[in-house]
DNA sequence: ATTATCTATAGATCTATAGATAATGC
DNA sequence: ATTATCTATAGATCTATAGATAATGC
């Protein structure tokens, strides 16, 4: 029963995966620890050897994700092969892809809802994550000073993040598309919907 | 222990009011019949006398709070006492209170993430009320032809929405009242973010 | 007599813990 | 000997139902 170290350390690797799959397609309080365990390939027995309670890994698995979204982006922005890294993360975003598979989905268009009836670990994540999100943005989006570029990429993150919502929410419906559709033109740079004083 | 009937209908509306409060506030899966029932004053069992499951329930409380919020934006529009009902529905949208008080705020901003994972009843309430949002914005947004008004009420209400959640997600912090300022600041008719083409 | 609401409970969850098991790693 | 994972289970939920109770309304 024992596995060695190794082993021990990727286990905890593929639960932390597993938890950031579920929690994303099912909600907080859509997946039970026991169900998350065995999607896992382990039994739930072991789950508090390596975590303090659900609301811990919440946080953690929530902490990869916004790692992970960081990560991927300054890839596309330090990539010479990528020449508009803003309309490559906007398309990508804003892809009916995107809308359709919540399991791998931003973390802030399907779980930043529940964030306000949740712990302070797990609020802190999710501030901390957005504020790199944020300065990411900032370095992509037009304006002529800092403070016009920061606006932009706040009314842009936050127009992205309700666009995937909404779309969801009328899904099997032609206005689904045409969200998705209005908001990758809202983010076209030039004659974009950005604001400009 | 029987009631009048008129009793018994005010009863029945008592247990929506409160379900579209305690939605709102703690989701659907963070209250239960039990307690939503002792906060409407009765006792669970009758529950299921007036509602066919938790999932009708969801589905009828939201379409009350659909209704009203429709109902009470074109109060506005036809009241001459109000100049600017945009300027007057976005201020009201995006302040601090419709932050900070979850149990009367707008259900898009608390709980559309979670109408992907539901059934046919409640997606239906979410797309059919979102297309009369929509409806009324683009009577009140700028645009020259019906497709741009369309296309800005659509950016407007998704930007209207993420900013409510982020800003729930990043409370506790002055990015949290500054995604609520650049919201407000986007939406001020002239020179606003909307797109003209 | 009818029926709106009540009490009580079945059966299925859920989080978390206790202690057994068996393989690792000293 | 140590320890990662397992089985088993406590105790608290949750949705939904059954049948009792008592007031309405014919």
């Amino acid at each position: 029963m024992k596995v060695t170290r190794a082993k021990s350390i990727e286990n905890r690797e593929i639960v932390l995966e597993t938890a950031a799959r579920l929690f994303r397609e099912k909600g907080f309080d859509g997946i039970g620890i026991s169900d998350l365990m065995k999607s896992a390939g382990l039994t739930s027995g072991g789950f508090y050897k390596n975590f303090e309670s659900k609301e811990d890994l919440i946080a953690k698995s929530c902490q990869r994700l916004s790692e992970r979204t960081a990560s991927r982006w300054k890839e596309h922005i330090a990539n010479p092969e990528v020449p508009n890294p803003l309309k490559r993360i906007a398309s990508s975003y804003l892809s009916e892809k995107n809308r359709d598979n919540l399991a791998t989905t931003c973390m802030y268009s399907t779980l930043a809802a529940e964030v306000p009836r949740h712990g302070k670990a797990v609020q802190e994540v999710f501030a901390e994550g957005l504020e790199s999100v944020l300065e990411i943005l900032s370095t992509l989006v037009p304006g002529s000073t800092e403070e016009e570029k920061r606006a932009n990429a706040i009314a842009m993150f936050s127009q992205w993040v309700g666009a995937l919502i909404l779309s969801r929410a009328a899904s099997d419906n032609m206005l689904s598309d045409e969200i998705l559709a209005v908001a990758r033109e809202g983010s076209h740079l030039e004659g974009s919907g950005l604001r400009e004083r």
